[in-house]
RNA sequence: ACCCCCGUAGCUCAGUUGGAUAGAGCAUCGGAUUUCUAAUCCGACGGUCGCAGGUUCAAGCCCUGCCGGGGGUGCCA
C-alpha cells in the first residue's frame, strides 16, 4: 500500500465534501510526508491553495475540513491540527501504523506494489566505445541505470537492459590507420586496450595535424561501413577485445545486461530508417548532407546523413528506436548517458515522434564527471581508469577491514572489503542528484563514514548481529508471536520510515533518480544507528526486547533490499 | 551570438517539484564504551541560498535582468 496515495484521495473526499460547489482541480489537493515531526506525520497544504477560488479564508477552509474529519471515527488518523495559515497537520494512530507494520514485516516486498505489471521498459545505459578503456566518466550512466535498472524489475517491470555500445563510430577509421601504421604486437597481447588506445591517440594526433589522414581516415571508415573484407576483420577484432575488458568491469560492478547491442547491429535498418524519413518529408538535401529541420519544435538543425553518404549518431539512434519497438514494444525507453547529448536527444526525439513513434521516450542525463584540475579526456591523458579505481577502493577497505575486524577469517574480509569498496564507489555516485556536476575526489568517491554505502552496511551488519545474539541467547524465542510495541519515541520514528519505503521507491522510479532512495536509505539507517545506540534489545524485559528485535528485522529487510536495489551488497558481517 | 545546466555552511553535497525554524557528511571543538559491532551515538560551531527586481497567503525552488562556472550549437558520439 502506498500511504502518500491513500490519504491524499481520502483527504480529496474530505475536502469536495466541504467545498461543494468549488470545482477542484486534481492534484490540488495532496497528502504529503512532513519534513519535520513536529508538524505530524503527513501534511496537506490545499486549504491554502484553494482560498481563492473557494472565495474563503484558508484557516475557514482548514477548519471545515478539520470539523468534517473529526466528526467521523476514523481508523487510521489520532488527529488532525490546523496550524499557521491553514496546514492541516495530522497525526496518524500508533495502533494503525503497527498493524501495517505487521503487515510489512511479514511481506517479502515491504508493502511496494507491482505498479509495473504489464508495462516494458528498456533502459539504454553504460553505452561506452570500442577501443577505450572505461574511466571515472562511464561509471555514472552504468551505477544510475542499473540501479534504475533494479528499481524498474522491482516494480514488476518487464526491463530490457541494452548495453548500446559505441562500434560504429568515426573512430575507427583513425583507429585502422593508427593501427596499421603503429601497431606494437607484444602490446597488444600484453594490454590489448592500451595499445588500441595508444594507436587512437597517436593516429588522432596525426590528423589533427594533417587534413590529409583525416580524409584517408573518413575513407576507411566508409570502407569498413560498405562492408571491406580487411577493415571489417580489424573492426571485430577490436570489438572482441573491449567486450572481454568491458566484462571484468561488469563483473566486478555485479551488472548484467539483458542485451550488448552496438551500434553495428542497427547497420542494415539505416537506410529503409532514411527512406522513411525522406518520405515523411522531415529531412531534405541541404549542401550534399541530407538534414531534418526542427523548426516546429524550436530545434536546430539535425543531420541524419552526412555529405560522404554515411550516416551519423542521428540516423542509428531513430534507427534503434524502430527497432526496438517493433522487437520489444516497449511502453517507455530509457537513456542514461552525460549532459552533453541533451541537444542530441531532443533532437532525434522529434525525428521519432515525426515518424509517429508513440514509446515513451526519457533522456536521464547526469552532470559530467570532472577533475579537480578541469576535464579529463582520453586525449589528454589524464584519465582515472574504473579498474584502478575500483581496485583502489577494494584495498582502502580491506585495510579498513583488517583494522576493525581482525578476529575475521581473511577469506571474508576480502568478500567483505569487496562488498564495501565497490558499494562505496557506487553509493558516492547514486547518493547525490544526478544532475549536478560532479568533481572527482578519492576521498570522496571512497568514503567510508557520514553519508557512505559503509555506514548503511555497518548499519545492517549490527541488525543481522542483533537478531543472530538473540538467537544465540533465546533459542527458544519466537520475537513474531510477540505484537510490536512502541514504547520509545524513536521506535515510532522507525515505524513510519518503515511505511514510506514504497511511496520513496515509487517516487525515486518515476523522477528517475535513485538518489530519492538513497538519500532514504540514509535516513532509515540513520534512525536505527540512534536507536541502536540509546534504546537496549537483547537486555530490555521480555516483551519489549521482542517487539524490538522484529523491528530491527523489518528495518535490516527494509535496509537490505533498499541497498540492492541500489546494486549495493549488504554483508551480514562487517 | 544563441540554447541548456549549475551557483546553498570553510570544503563536498541534500533540499520530497511553491510550504512552516534551509539540512547532512567532511573539517574544527566538547562529550559517550565494565553494556546488543565506536565504520557508531549525543552536543557545539558554522548561512545575505551568486546579485537585483517581480509573481503570492507563502520563494532556495516560478518569471525577468545581470554576474560567475560548465556544456552544447548542420557533417564526432
Amino acid at each position: 500500500m502506498i500511504l502518500e496515495t491513500m490519504l491524499t484521495d481520502w483527504m480529496r473526499k474530505v475536502f469536495s465534501g466541504v467545498l461543494e460547489g468549488t470545482p477542484i482541480e486534481p492534484g490540488r489537493v495532496v497528502v504529503v510526508a512532513t519534513a519535520d515531526g513536529a508538524f505530524g506525520d503527513y501534511q496537506c497544504n490545499a486549504a491554502m491553495g484553494l482560498a481563492r477560488v473557494a472565495r474563503r479564508k484558508p484557516v475557514e477552509i482548514a477548519s471545515l475540513v478539520k470539523e468534517r474529519i473529526d466528526a467521523a471515527r476514523s481508523d487510521f488518523l489520532e488527529r488532525v491540527e490546523v496550524a499557521g495559515p491553514g496546514f492541516l497537520n495530522l497525526y496518524l494512530r500508533t495502533d494503525w501504523l503497527v498493524e501495517i507494520l505487521d503487515q510489512i514485516a511479514v511481506d517479502v516486498r515491504h508493502g511496494v506494489p507491482r505498479v509495473g505489471e504489464g508495462r516494458t521498459v528498456l533502459i539504454d545505459y553504460s553505452s561506452p566505445n570500442v577501443a577505450k578503456p572505461m574511466h571515472i566518466g562511464h561509471i555514472r550512466s552504468t551505477v544510475i541505470g542499473n540501479a534504475l535498472d533494479r528499481c524498474y524489475r522491482y516494480l514488476g517491470y518487464r526491463v530490457i537492459a541494452d548495453n548500446h555500445i559505441g562500434d560504429w563510430g568515426t573512430q575507427f577509421g583513425i583507429l585502422i590507420l593508427g593501427y596499421r601504421n603503429f601497431l606494437d604486437r607484444d602490446a597488444l597481447r600484453d594490454h590489448p586496450i592500451e595499445e588500441l588506445e595508444r594507436l587512437y591517440v597517436k593516429s588522432y594526433e596525426q590528423a589533427r595535424q594533417s587534413t590529409e589522414w583525416m580524409d584517408q581516415a573518413r575513407q576507411e571508415l566508409v570502407k569498413l561501413q560498405a562492408g571491406d573484407p580487411e577493415n571489417r576483420r580489424l573492426w571485430a577484432e577490436f570489438i572482441q577485445l573491449s567486450l572481454a575488458e568491458f566484462e571484468t568491469i561488469y563483473r566486478r560492478l555485479d551488472v548484467k545486461f539483458d542485451l550488448i547491442r552496438g551500434e553495428s547491429y542497427y547497420h542494415d535498418q539505416l537506410a529503409p530508417m532514411l527512406a522513411r524519413v525522406m518520405e515523411a518529408g522531415i529531412a531534405r538535401e541541404s549542401e550534399g548532407a541530407l538534414v531534418a529541420f526542427l523548426e516546429e519544435e524550436k530545434l536546430p538543425p539535425a543531420i541524419v546523413r552526412k555529405s560522404d553518404g554515411a550516416f551519423n549518431y542521428a540516423a542509428t539512434d531513430v534507427a534503434t528506436v524502430l527497432s526496438r519497438v517493433a522487437e520489444f514494444n516497449p511502453d517507455r525507453i530509457v537513456y542514461v548517458t552525460d549532459e552533453r547529448q541533451q541537444l542530441h536527444f531532443k533532437q532525434f526525439f522529434a525525428i521519432c515522434r515525426r515518424l509517429g513513434v508513440t514509446v515513451q521516450l526519457e533522456h536521464v542525463w547526469f552532470g559530467l564527471m570532472r577533475l579537480p584540475e578541469g576535464t579529463f579526456s582520453t586525449r589528454q591523458g589524464n584519465v582515472i581508469k574504473l579498474d584502478r579505481l575500483l581496485d583502489e577502493a577494494e584495498a582502502r577497505a580491506a585495510a579498513l577491514v583488517k583494522e576493525l575486524t581482525p578476529e575475521m577469517e581473511p577469506e571474508r574480509q576480502t568478500q567483505v572489503a569487496r562488498a564495501v569498496g565497490i558499494g562505496a564507489v557506487k553509493y558516492a555516485d547514486l547518493s547525490q542528484n544526478p544532475q549536478s556536476l560532479v568533481t572527482f575526489s578519492w576521498d570522496k568517491a571512497l568514503s567510508m563514514n557520514g553519508n557512505s554505502a559503509p555506514y548503511l552496511q555497518y548499519a545492517y551488519a549490527r541488525m543481522a548481529s542483533l537478531r543472530d545474539k538473540y538467537r544465540e541467547r533465546f533459542p527458544t524465542g519466537k520475537p513474531e508471536t510477540f505484537p510490536l510495541q512502541m514504547t520509545e519515541p524513536v521506535e515510532r520514528v522507525l515505524a513510519l520510515a518503515l511505511v514510506r519505503f514504497p511511496e520513496t521507491l515509487i517516487r525515486a522510479v518515476e523522477s528517475s533518480k535513485p538518489s530519492l532512495l538513497a538519500d532514504y536509505l540514509y535516513n532509515l539507517a540513520g534512525t536505527y544507528s540512534t536507536f541502536y545506540q540509546n534504546v537496549p534489545v537483547l537486555k530490555a524485559a521480555e516483551g519489549v526486547r521482542e517487539s524490538r528485535v522484529r523491528l530491527g528485522g523489518a528495518v535490516a529487510d527494509v535496509l537490505r533490499t533498499g541497498l540492492n536495489l541500489l546494486g549495493i551488497e549488504a554483508p551480514e558481517r562487517i
